[in-house]
This record gives C-alpha cells, structure tokens and sequence, in this order.
DNA sequence: CAGCTATAG
DNA sequence: ATTTCTATAGCTG
C-alpha cells in the first residue's frame, strides 16, 4: 500500500487540475450590469472593435474582434456597449478569483476570465472521508458533466486511480461553477484533467455554460484531434509559423515529427516542450496568483502629433492608473511609458517603452478603516513631478524637433514596495536571519532634511522630500540611498551573514536609464562605480586593511548602510518576501524585540534610523567605513548642499569621532549622527559634509585634493548664485512651428534645480565622500 | 537592469 | 489580415 502510494507519487496523472472559463466575459459582466441586456445580441466595444459579444450576437455571426462596422451589417440591431475602462471586468474578477480561493489556495489567473486551480489536495479529502465510510460505496463517484471522448468511454481506463479522482473533480468543478452561478450570476465552462494544459484545453469542448473531463488514456488523441497547432497553449503565431515552415502543419504531425529535427529548428529546450505539449504532456504548477507584477494601463489613439496632446494623455492616464494603485496598496518605484508610433513599416504591435525609478515620496499611504489594508495616493505636488518625469521619459523617445504621430500612449507602474508588519516585517528580517539584534529605534535628527529646506510631511508614511529640484520624484540608485532594490537582491545573495549590509557586488546599482534622465542636469556623465570602488579599495590597501577587504563584501560601493536606513523605507516586496520568509526556517527571536511595525513608526514626525549591533562587528567593521563613503556618494547628487547649507567651519569638534583604527571603538556607536563622543581631532581641517572618521583615514594627498575640490565646489556653487545661473536643460535644438511653444515652455519649467545641479555637477573627488549630511 | 518580443486572454 | 487592453516570461546587451 505505501509502496503503491509512492509509485503513485511519481504517475504523471496525480493532480487534479480544473480550469474555468467564463463565457464571453466582458459581456456577461454588462448584462449583469443592464440586465435588459440579455435578451437582445450585445457588443463589448474598444475602439472601432467589437472585442467580444453574447450568443444572441453570436447567433447573427458577429464574432470577437470584428470592426463594428462589419459586425453592424451583419446585425443592426447590435447593442454595443462602449468596454475600454477595464474597471468592471477587473472587479468582477476578482470576486471570482476569491470565491474560487475558498477551495484551494492554488488558484492562478489567466487574463481576467479564466483561472486555474489545483484541487488536489480537496479531491484526497474527499478520497479519505469516502474510504472511511466504509460501506458499500466503494463505486468509482458519478462524474458530472461532459466526458472525452463523447463516445460513452467510462472513467476507469488509468491504473494510477487518477480516473476515480478526476471523477471527484467534476463535482468539484460542477460545485464551483453552480457558486459562481449563485453569487456573481455568471456561467462559465469548467475542464478537468490532471495537468494545466489539459485541462484548459478540453474545458473548451463543450460551451457555453458546460464542463468537460478528459483522463491520460485519450490525452493523445485529444491533442491529435485539436489539429491546429495554434490551438495548443504556448504555441503562438510565431511558433506555429516555424513549424509550418518546418512542414509541421498540424499537432498530429508535431507528435510525430523527428525531435532531433525540432533540437536544430529550436534548440533543445524548445524541442522538448513543442514534444511534450504535443502530446498533453505538462508538468508545470499551478502558481497562486498574488498581487501583480505592474500595474499599466493603454489608451490606442489616432495620431497625435503636439506634445500638449500627448501630455494630457498622459495626465489622464497617470489619474486613472492611481485609482488602481490607490486600490492596490503597494507603492510602485517604477514608471514606465509605453508609444507605438506611427509606422507603415512596423508591425502595430511594435512598442517603445522607457522607464525610470522614481522616489516613494511622490506617494502618501494611509490605512484605511474600510477592509481593504492601505491606500495610495499621490503626495501633494507629486502629480506634476511625475508628469514631468513621464514627459521626459517620452522625449526619450520621441523627438521634439521633428514631426511625430503616437497612436498608442501607455503608462505602468512597477517595483512596487511593500507594507510588512508582523512575522515578515525587516526588523524581524535583521533579528532571525542575521546575527543582528535590533538595540533601539533612535530618533534620529532630521536637521539633515531641514538643512536643505525641505518640509517632512508629518502625516504620511512617505519617505522625506528630497531637496526641491527639477529632478525631484526620480530615484536615482547611484544618488539617492534607497535601501529596496538592495532587499530586492539580497533575496537572491543569501550567503552573507549579514544580509541586510552586505551585497555581492556583482549588481550595480546605477542604470544607464537613471543616469540619463538625469544628464540634463548632470553635465559630467555618471561616476562609473567601478572607478570610485577601486579609489576605495587604494586607500585601504595604504591603511594594510587587507583583511578585512576579503570579507563577503567585496565591493565598497554596493553597501548600504543599515544605520542611514529611514525605517519608512524597510518595505519588502510581497509575494517574494513572503516566499523566501516562509521558506526559511528560522530560530525564534526575543518577543521583546518585535519591533513596532514600520508604518507606526513612520507617522512619527522625526526620520527615524534603525540602530544595529552585531556580535562579529569586527568583520563588518570595513564594510561600516565603507558604507559611510558610499552613502555620502550616493547622497550627494540628489540633496547637494546649497552654499547656506555649507558650514565653512563643519569641522569642528562635535561633529568629528575619534580617528582610531581599533574595529572594537565602533561597537559603542555605528551611527556617527548619534555619537556624543568627539575623541581627539586629527589635525587637519576636514571638508564640510564628509566624514571625519573618514576623512582622516586617508592618505595626506588624497585629503588634501579633497579639500581643493571642495572649496572649487564651494566656488561654483556662489558663482551659481551670483550669476543665477539656470541648469542647461533638455534638446532645445530647432523647433518646427508647431512645437515651438512647447520647446519653450520646457525651458522655462527647467529652472528649480539651478544651483544645486551646478554646485555639484562636477565630477569632483569631494562629491565622492560627501558624508550624509 | 532596461528594453524588446512572444504569448495569452 | 488584424484590431483592444492588459499582464507575464524570457531573451539580449
């Protein structure tokens, strides 16, 4: 018996998959909506196409996708009703999507109107209550519904008894959709096999409104009979048409095709999954369905051709987007536009799309009494600096100075944070999987943020506002310290010991695209990383701190220092965090150190700093040094003192900690903004905003170049002010008439970021070792 | 990573 | 032949 369990184990048919797939979705969702619907042949309209449509509509031969005009003649009476906000049809799946989650939590989504479940493990209890009856009804259970073939086949063909469990399944199937029926009043067709692409397929054997069951003993001649190869899920046109080529013409031929033919054709991978899917044959899981990866939206248009159309597309779009958003709960730290220009010669499906981080603080998030978890909205102000961004993300790729025709504007939103709280939250991250231990949660002082003229929002859980500048709301890895792309990664480099400080190296995490969207206002071209982290690795090398440099950490400037880290920010990811948490086994920590959750921390009006401790600190005692340099680099771009902002004196006592090479000085404090302690003062003057600590660790020459590019620096920036000095900005090169204005009007709009983008545009040693400050 | 293509509904 | 409005996976530089 176990033994016979085992085997079973392996059988290929040991799953119990159901698919569901409502009839014509958007339609039966508007005849729920206008019930006089029903009765009369009913159009779902997006743009000149009917994208699908009723069995009334049916019946007169409209089919999905036709144009309007056609569907029209063929039926005058037609209703159509106008589909392009996918708002319901969204809603509306969502309600499925929870009913069909109360069976099984392996529930995936396949577009809005079809899903898959994976009811499995039901089917087994409903095995075992069966067995334990122990009477006669040892029958193999009624099958409901549509069985294939249609030829009065039983069930009972496969030894493995996956006949007996799919049997089980049609009553789940059939319990399902009479749910669905009640609830939503919506009919749908159910498939039941024992694996995704079965039973999909065979679901649609019999519509509307009906289910089908198919076992492993006629899955191949089920594939032989689709005979269209584009039938098969995972073949599309591009695929087919190699096949075709090849002189596959249909599925019956694939199977039985050379595959060495297919390895040449495709390569082996490829070879393989057209043999498998061939002949039913597919392994691969039902995967739950969590929050979604983007979050975009698309309007097709006739040509527009003057940038005010464009952006008022845009703003529209940017609207509507964060409703989703807002819903959604999670804030994105992504944007990306999406144009397909104009182009006979280009397919129509042929997209241009850039993207560009943006900062979390053009978002505010507030819980919100009604069910659903946090809200999102747009921080005041944040709807024309993203705008802005988006525009130039646009003249990324339209350019200005010449004729352009955009028929199709789109806009997504993507990388999206996280709320954690509870078992997931990062402090418990920094408790189980380091050996970190959470000390305290200091306040830490926000003079840095007001030093440069910015107001914290006391009532958001927003980050702080950068300084103001024309490029405030971009998130700029190289220039901005925001700790979640590192969690992102750190996912995936779990060797180190302390994950939370320690990167692998092998990621930059400066891109090509952040960098130029900010080339309008940074002369210099990016600092290359590798440059500044060889610069690093020099002086260490002078100090004979080679040990401590083989540490995991290997690249000075891809640390993050988890004393800068703003407790707003310990966002993770959802779906992923949770995976790799739940994955993990942990140890338990301290009850008493759970920490409070990062969204009550951050209502508090103060940025707050996490304070660390670890109990092999001399190992990551480098990697603290480092971190101070390359925080302050990352910083320096994005909040660049303005000249009132830099103390010319900043060198002083307070402000300076001891100059000691002895790692076990550092356990006391880590975080140097919180140190009382003033030690004895090297003797040189330190520039303002750079570590002393640091600073004095370098080799004289290097201190004093640093101290010449830092009063240059000093000079530029009076000069800025004096002269009033505007940062150049964007392609102002010839306009043709009817762009004119608008070349103009972006100009003008470029004038927040003057001194700042001229104080420290220079690729200046100083700006390197810039201290977070 | 950014951007594109293929795929699916 | 190809359209609409999404969303994801995977490839490439």
């Amino acid at each position: 018996m176990d033994f016979a369990s085992v085997l079973q184990k392996n059988e290929p048919h040991q799953r119990t998959i159901i698919h569901i797939d409502m009839d014509y979705f958007y339609a039966q969702v508007e005849e729920i909506r206008d019930p006089t619907l029903k009765s009369r042949p009913l159009g779902v309209q997006q743009k000149n196409i009917v994208v699908t449509c009723n069995y009334n509509a049916r019946a007169k031969g409209i089919k999905k996708l036709m144009l309007v005009s056609e569907a029209k003649k063929l039926c005058p009476d037609l209703v159509l009703v106008v589909g392009e906000d996918l708002t319901p049809y969204r809603q509306m799946s969502q309600k499925i999507f929870e009913i069909l989650l109360n069976y099984t939590p392996l529930v995936e989504k396949l577009g809005f109107d079809e899903n898959f479940m994976d009811v499995s493990a039901l089917v087994e209890k409903r095995e075992q209550e069966k067995n334990q009856l122990e009477s006669d009804d040892i029958d193999a259970p009624t099958v409901v519904g549509h069985i294939y073939p249609s030829d009065g086949t039983t069930l009972n063909a496969c030894r493995c008894g996956c006949a007996y469990r799919l049997a089980l399944g049609t009553q789940i199937a059939q319990e399902i959709r009479e749910e669905l029926s009640i609830k939503l009043g919506l009919t749908c067709c159910a498939g039941i096999s024992y694996n995704k692409l079965l039973a999909k397929l065979v679901g649609s054997q019999y519509k509307p409104n009906q289910q089908t069951v198919l076992v492993s003993t006629h899955a191949e001649q089920f594939m032989r009979e689709l005979c269209d190869l584009n039938r098969i899920t995972g073949i599309g046109q591009k695929t087919e048409c190699l096949l075709l080529e090849s002189g596959v013409n249909n599925v019956e031929e694939l199977q039985r095709c050379d595959i060495d033919f297919l390895k040449k054709k495709f390569g082996f991978e490829t070879a393989t999954k057209l043999k498998d899917l061939a002949f039913g044959r597919d392994n691969c899981a039902v995967r739950p369905t969590g929050k979604p990866k983007t979050i975009g939206l698309e309007d097709s248009c006739k040509p527009i051709s003057v940038r005010t159309d464009v952006e008022e597309r845009f703003r529209l779009l940017l609207l509507r987007l964060m409703e989703q958003v807002a819903e959604d709960g999670r804030i994105p730290i992504c944007i990306k536009v999406v144009l397909r220009k104009f182009d006979l010669q280009k397919k129509s499906s042929h997209r241009e799309t850039k993207q560009a981080n943006i900062l979390p603080s053009l978002f505010k998030s507030y819980s919100c009494a009604d069910s659903g978890g946090p809200k999102v909205v747009l921080a005041d102000g944040a709807q024309e600096k993203l705008l802005k961004i988006v525009m130039r993300l646009f003249e990324r790729v339209v350019d200005l100075s010449k004729p352009f025709n955009i028929t199709l504007i789109g806009l997504a939103f993507s990388k999206f944070q996280q709320r954690k709280v509870g078992s997931s939250s990062i402090a418990n991250f920094l408790i189980k999987k380091t050996d970190l231990e959470v000390q305290s949660i200091t306040s830490l002082t926000n003079t840095d943020v007001d030093a440069i003229g910015v107001t914290v929002d006391d009532t958001s859980h927003s980050t702080p506002n950068l300084p103001s500048s024309d490029n405030e709301g971009f998130r700029s890895s190289p220039t901005t310290f925001q700790p979640s792309d590192q969690f992102y990664r750190r996912r995936t480099t779990a060797a180190s010991p302390i994950p939370m400080l320690v990167d692998n190296g092998s990621e930059s995490g400066a891109t090509n695209s952040d960098f130029s969207d900010f080339s309008e206002t940074e002369v210099e071209p990016s600092p290359k990383k590798s440059r500044i982290s060889r610069l690093l690795l020099n002086k260490r090398r002078c100090f004979g701190n080679s040990a401590a440099y083989n540490s995991p950490c290997e690249s000075a400037a891809d640390v993050a220092s988890p004393s800068k880290l703003r407790v707003c920010d310990l966002r993770l990811n959802s779906r992923d965090s949770d995976r790799d948490f739940s994955m993990t086994s942990f140890t338990s920590a301290s009850p008493n150190n759970t920490p409070t959750s990062p969204l009550s921390i951050s209502t508090t009006a103060t940025t707050q700093t996490l304070s660390v401790q670890t109990s092999n600190l001399t190992d990551s005692l480098e990697d603290f040094r480092a971190n101070a340099l390359v925080f302050s680099e990352q910083h320096s771009m994005s909040s660049s003192p303005s000249i009132n902002n830099i103390p010319m004196d900043s060198c002083t006592s307070a402000e300076q900690s001891e100059t000691n090479n002895n790692a076990k000085q550092y356990t006391t404090s880590i975080t140097n903004q919180n140190t009382k302690n003033t030690g004895n003062l090297a003797n040189i003057p330190c520039p303002a905003g750079v570590d002393p600590q640091v600073f004095n660790e370098l080799p004289v020459d290097v201190q004093n170049e640093l101290i010449a590019s830092w009063r240059s620096s000093l000079a530029a920036a009076a000069a800025a002010v004096a002269n009033g000095t505007l940062s150049s900005l964007g392609p102002s090169g010839a306009a043709n008439a009817s762009q004119k204005s608008n070349v103009v009007n972006n100009t003008a709009k470029a004038g927040g970021g003057g001194v700042n983008s001229t104080a420290t545009q220079k690729n200046t040693l100083y700006r390197y070792f810039l201290r977070n400050k």
